[in-house]
DNA sequence: TAATTTTATTAGGGTATCCTAACTTTTTTT
DNA sequence: AAAAAAAGTTAGGATACCCTAATAAAATTA
């Protein structure tokens, strides 16, 4: 039915929101392309199958939208890779940063069966092991309640339960200073001064940059 | 490293037997072309970059054969595919006959850990559901000891180990018959007539085909 | 061994996905 | 509104993998 590739393009709009309600609006051709690390000239020619598939609408010179088609098989995606995350993570004990770059692959398997049984198989998860929520077969995604670090108030203590950004870099830092998804937290201070933010765990006080506290989502 | 597709090559190379010791000696290009299902001319150009590559010998005119590398990828896709299959079969409980299509596309996936993990999370299964060995992380193959219900002697009691035959059809057939992996059974006769077998399984006889005898493997 | 058949190869195309370079349209700035 | 910048498109090419048709070499048969 779809390639691996016009799967990827249908993701990378969804990311941008690209959705007639609910997301940030139309994307441009140069946008996407940025988002795929593909040239322009080409993110155009596969603009155009996609058009014919009717997974996507775009007047000449004109923004992207995903169609309700496109939305529905993007969400699909990132509901296979967002399982398959969870089943590395659970199952098969790989680190948070092992699991994206595997289930980038697993994403594309097509089968009737398989997503269902997997998402039987690890008891119907609602979120991924980045705190993503794991959309259900319908295409409904649960709603986020999530607030990074930074904008959350002093005195707020919860979950860490999700990130934002999933780099490799990002992700073993965080293992280092001993942060990690469903960890409890308390904000116990806001420094004005570079906007760094003092929490309190388990006990242990620690400082982190504004930089790292506005990749953190808790709820 | 390796597409899909040379990947796809090297198996059914390794099906073949094309090894210089241990299989049935080298393969010709019309003869993989069949098994691959894709025409002779198109196979001459993959294996001029499998040679290349250093996975196949082969002159001009000449019959293939793996090289070692070539055995050490194959047999290592092979691994891969049988680990996925017992996952489906046992985890996600896929049926015999569903599990292969589903398989032929989770072997290509690329990752040091994924295999491996895989296999410690199955407990290290020697065979899969259809009863084949599943080679160590080494490339070595366990040594297959079956032979088929047609060519076992009357009286003799085993455990069904494997088939032939991958076919839906026939996998769903036996399901319909009530034979399926690990089922004890005793052959209680050869009839000569039409080359049928008699046997008796959980105290019920049943009688098979010569055509289903030839596709059944027991130990 | 000469003719026939089988097997392997070459030549010329087609689709999918990517590229760079040049060009056009739209948007922004002055 | 004209000039400059940004965004989108077209043209021409490359690679991977597949095809059919024609040809060359090897193996088989008569």
């Amino acid at each position: 039915m779809f390639t691996a590739t016009e799967e990827n393009y249908l993701k990378a709009l969804f990311r941008l929101g690209a959705l007639a309600e609910g997301g940030k609006g139309p994307a441009g051709t140069n946008e996407l392309a940025l988002e795929l690390d593909i040239r322009p000239a080409t993110v155009n020619g596969m603009l155009k199958k996609l058009r014919e598939k009717g997974l996507v609408e775009q007047r000449r010179y004109g923004k992207i939208l995903l169609t309700e088609a496109g939305r529905l098989h993007a969400v699909e995606v990132i509901r296979k890779h967002r399982l398959w995350e969870t089943f590395l993570y659970e199952k098969l004990h790989f680190t948070w940063d092992e699991v994206h770059d595997v289930a980038e692959q697993l994403e594309h398997i097509r089968s009737v069966h398989l997503t269902d049984r997997l998402e039987e198989f690890l008891g119907y998860p609602s979120v991924d092991p980045h705190g993503d929520p794991i959309p259900d077969k319908s295409g409904r995604m649960p709603p986020e309640v999530r607030r990074t670090l930074a904008e959350s108030d002093e005195g707020h203590a919860g979950r860490i339960v999700g990130v934002c950004d999933n780099s490799s870099e990002f992700l073993q830092y965080l293992d280092r200073l001993g942060l990690g998804l469903g960890l409890r937290l308390t904000i116990t201070r806001h420094i004005p001064f570079d906007g760094s933010v003092e929490l309190e765990s388990a006990g242990i006080r620690m400082i982190i940059t504004r930089k790292v506290a506005e990749n953190l989502l808790v709820d």
